[in-house]
DNA sequence: TTTCCAAATATAATCCATTTCATTGTAAAA
DNA sequence: TTTTACAATGAAATGGATTATATTTGGAAA
């Protein structure tokens, strides 16, 4: 009898072998059967289980590599409730800032076995909450996300991802919800941008806001705001919802026409728009008008005069946040901003080098 | 007995249920339990099935979505041996031309239900094979890839991916691997670019040439070549390995020494490097040397001089490629590339709007 | 009325790794 | 010698959906 059982044992192998030369899928059954030990050694062989004799381990070890087996990786996931895939849900790949938020958590994450799978809403709330579905039902080891501007708040977030998938916020982020965050110091940064503008002479700075929405920009705008307000000049001109060239290039246009000498963009593309609107005025750069804007994007160094910009630091962002998700800690962690000065808010030469004072929030 | 055993059916649900409130997972067991049909029912009807009456699926259907059903993809895709994620490699994301590539690919990939996992190789063969494990570890549905600089050929490839798996390459091929392939018309486009540098009377035409291991690169060199070779002017100086900033600095050098009035660069990066040296000579762009880059980066619209470059077409590539992949069709797909001339190869101003002449091949 | 076919559904096997619980064997303690 | 404890491994259940095969049912044809 149990002559026979394993007579139609070895069967079975057979036409499994005849299968393997087609599609090499060996599986830790198949391990085991080579061995005369049962597929729960070998898993616990290779999952570096302290419950198997070292000698059976190592055996085990040497046929999986002589058959070649890999772990499916899917079963494994399917028993154990997750895998080792970490979602990044960006607005969009191909903004250097997030492109690089996702090597910095790349850089992590790998290190730690991991690996990412990156979706893009194009500020969409719709694809936001679809790819969080996705990233659910893939039963994903968590999330990190920089939400779309369509969204308006967390609670959508919630209901789309559940509650037992760990999510880190980064940059744009919901107070609201629960979990990690990293942002920006904004405040501080937007602060150190207007002090900058305002050492230069400028007296009369407005701002390119950006979406109001997003508690980033929300806290660009106070800090320019309080910085006004130290250095004793009035309020000055809100833009709001501007963040690519086009309205960069209109504010601007309403911006020189309100009497403004200088403006804080909020952001680099639409910093590039006002600057186009002050040529177009025959403004002079920095001499005439001066420009900060935020980002640091590429182009900012290489164009004409060289533009100014707020740095963020994207990629220890997304280290940081990388690093939240792997200790499960909660709580908000701040990435400070540096104010990277170049032509087009300079035009004191002493102040070339200047490194700006921070203020005391 | 029967009895008995619906009894004890229904005390199984209420501790489901209890657990549900915990966490919500609800199978497609759930949902046959509480409509008294089978799982295999529920799967059918929710799989569009033609196999189950229409108020049979009606039900299912209602039910699922009442019990807030949904499908564990996981489970799913180890049944059925694979899944609706689509991985895409490429050497850096941040690179315009890869996060271009992949926005078309996801834009084709999306609509057709599929999912896009992104991995970086930074240019390590390593990085690269660990990626293509990685994805057929989760048991993909396809892989687009554009190979690490490092990766020297393709045999490592298959080995490292399977066969069963489909393979679509961009950019950067190997022609012995089996499959769809994506290139740009880089010859054509070299070609084009040079010709342009001859119209505008330069007469000592060098290039910036990339690593030979990649097709594109050679195919780039050749068609400067040959356009070299069309117009009787004599073999230019090819400076290899040239593709970042700091490189092309020094090749530039040497080429102005050399005697070079113009370089076709194979990148942009490069490019601009060869602007800094020409500059760092005291020569003036375009009036005493004239540069065409190769991929149309964002700053080479910005910087001044305004670069020339020729451009490819990412996003047309990324449609391409997701194309190729879902139709399942080999073969070859040549995507145009388009010279965008701007400054800093432009002294014949008549020849501002300049459309090139294709060459015979 | 019986027979047969097709539609609809049920049953059970399958995908593969993990994990709980049970069993065996061996050495140390009583 | 017997009990105790532990190490090592086996057996079987589990995760959730899919699918090959089997069964039931209803209606048409004989």
């Amino acid at each position: 009898m149990t002559k026979l059982r394993k007579q139609s044992c070895a069967n079975v192998c057979i036409i499994r072998n005849s299968f393997l030369s087609l599609r090499p899928m060996v599986t830790i059954s198949d391990i085991a059967a080579a061995l005369g030990v049962t597929p729960s050694t070998v898993s616990r062989a290779l999952s570096g289980s302290p419950r198997v004799k070292e000698e059976t381990r190592l055996a085990v070890e040497q046929m999986a590599a002589e058959m070649g087996y890999e772990r499916n990786v899917v079963a494994s996931n399917l028993r154990k409730g997750k895998s080792d895939i970490v979602g990044i849900i960006v607005p969009r790949i191909h903004r250097n800032f997030f492109s690089n938020v996702i090597g910095g958590a790349e850089s992590i994450l790998e290190a730690a076995g991991y690996c990412v799978l990156i979706c893009q809403t194009h500020e969409r709330l719709e694809a936001e909450m679809k790819a969080l579905r996705t990233l659910r039902n893939n039963q994903v080891a968590g999330v990190l996300i920089s939400h779309a501007i369509g969204a308006r708040d967390g609670k959508h977030i919630l209901d789309a991802l559940g509650s037992h998938i760990p999510l880190v916020q980064f940059d744009r982020v919901f107070s609201e919800l629960p979990g990690a965050k990293v942002v920006s110091d904004n405040f501080e940064g937007a602060y150190a941008a207007t002090r900058h503008l305002m050492e230069q002479g400028y007296r009369h700075i407005g701002t390119l806001a950006g979406y109001m929405n997003s508690e980033a920009y929300a806290a660009r705008l106070e800090g320019w705001r309080q910085a006004l307000r130290d250095g004793g000049l009035p309020e000055g001109e809100v833009y709001y919802d501007t963040i690519v060239r086009e309205t960069g290039f209109e504010a601007g246009l309403k911006a020189i026409d309100a009497g403004c000498d200088a403006l804080y963009s909020a952001g680099d593309f639409s910093a590039l728009g006002a600057v186009e609107a002050a040529r177009s005025r025959g403004l002079r750069i920095p001499e005439d008008f001066g420009i900060v804007g935020t980002a640091n994007e590429t182009f900012t160094s290489l164009m004409t005069p060289s533009m100014s910009s707020l740095a963020l630091n994207p990629f220890e962002m997304g280290r940081q946040a990388a690093q939240a998700f792997l200790e499960g800690a909660d709580g908000v962690r701040v990435v400070p901003m540096e104010l990277k000065v170049r032509e087009s808010s300079c035009r004191n030469h002493s102040e070339n080098q200047i490194t700006h004072t921070p203020c005391l929030k």
